[in-house]
RNA sequence: UCCCAUCUCAU
């Protein structure tokens, strides 16, 4: 029983869902229950795969079978559903976790915050920041990371800025992921030398660019042209050891047929 | 109050 759950558990870590789901149906064949842990990867998985036909299959499932949903199997629900913009159901998901007994934690909110920043719908966005300040929960990085990327990407930067002084006041650091949600919007609004220098900060600021940053800077030298500097950065990214990815690639290509340099 | 799973960024 163990080993299946292991076996279960190692096949989603690997990305192999069918196969996973194969061992999962085996697993109760031989009237094994599967853990909690099990059905909550599932759950994330088919969530991931935007399957959530499946996903609230094995929910319904679950519950059915007497293991009782905590927050980790409402979490990956929640994100399923936010992630398909349902956005209504994902609230009646929280609004269940209340009833079942199950306290919302820093990750549910953080889920909803996104879902909501993702829709552009801002009042329920502020609703349910204030929701977390209310039940004395310290927002962490990666709060103060979705309302960045909620905010700048909708164009509010004066109310990015906000947060983001919020955040350093909060003693919260900002990390990568802060810099990468600045430099990006930064550049799509068109400042180039202002996310180069936000790229710069960042690296002085001791944080190491990882592949998401190297991708959004060329991409927005790219778009505009500047293909020595990307170029230039396609270099740098692979001295420090970071290879190109899809996006990467994806990001370098644009750059290249924009300015009719297809050979390249 | 053993161990394992959940949240935010780039084309």
């Amino acid at each position: 029983e163990m080993t299946y759950n292991s076996l279960v558990n190692a096949c989603l870590y690997q990305g192999l869902l069918d196969m996973a789901s194969v061992l999962f149906e085996e697993m109760k064949k031989e009237n094994h229950l599967p853990n909690i842990v099990t059905y909550t990867n599932l759950i994330n998985a088919y969530g991931k795969a935007g399957d959530l036909r499946n996903a609230m299959y094995i929910f319904k499932e679950m519950k059915d079978k007497g293991r009782v949903p905590n927050v980790w199997t409402y979490n990956a629900l929640l994100k399923a559903h936010a992630r398909r913009g349902f956005l209504e159901e994902a609230y009646g998901l929280y609004e269940e976790m209340e009833c079942a007994g199950c306290l919302p934690d820093l990750c549910t909110y953080n889920i909803i915050l996104d879902m909501y920043g993702r829709a552009g719908c801002f009042d329920e966005l502020e609703k349910i920041y204030q929701e977390i300040l209310i039940n004395r929960i310290t927002p962490n990085q990666v709060t103060y990371n979705t309302l960045l990327d909620a905010y700048s990407k909708n164009g509010h930067s004066g109310k990015a800025l906000d947060i983001l002084e919020k955040m350093i006041k909060a003693g919260c650091r900002p990390d990568v992921w802060t810099y990468n949600i600045l430099l990006t919007s930064t550049g799509k609004e068109g400042n180039i030398i202002e996310a180069g220098q936000l790229y710069n900060d960042m690296k002085e600021a001791g944080h190491l660019p990882n592949i998401v940053t190297y991708t959004a800077m060329i991409s927005i030298y790219g778009r505009n042209g500047l293909i020595q500097e990307a170029e230039t950065l396609w270099m740098e990214m692979q001295s420090a050891g970071c290879l190109p990815n899809l996006f990467t690639y994806c990001g370098m290509i644009d750059c290249y047929a924009h300015h009719g340099m297809c050979k390249e």
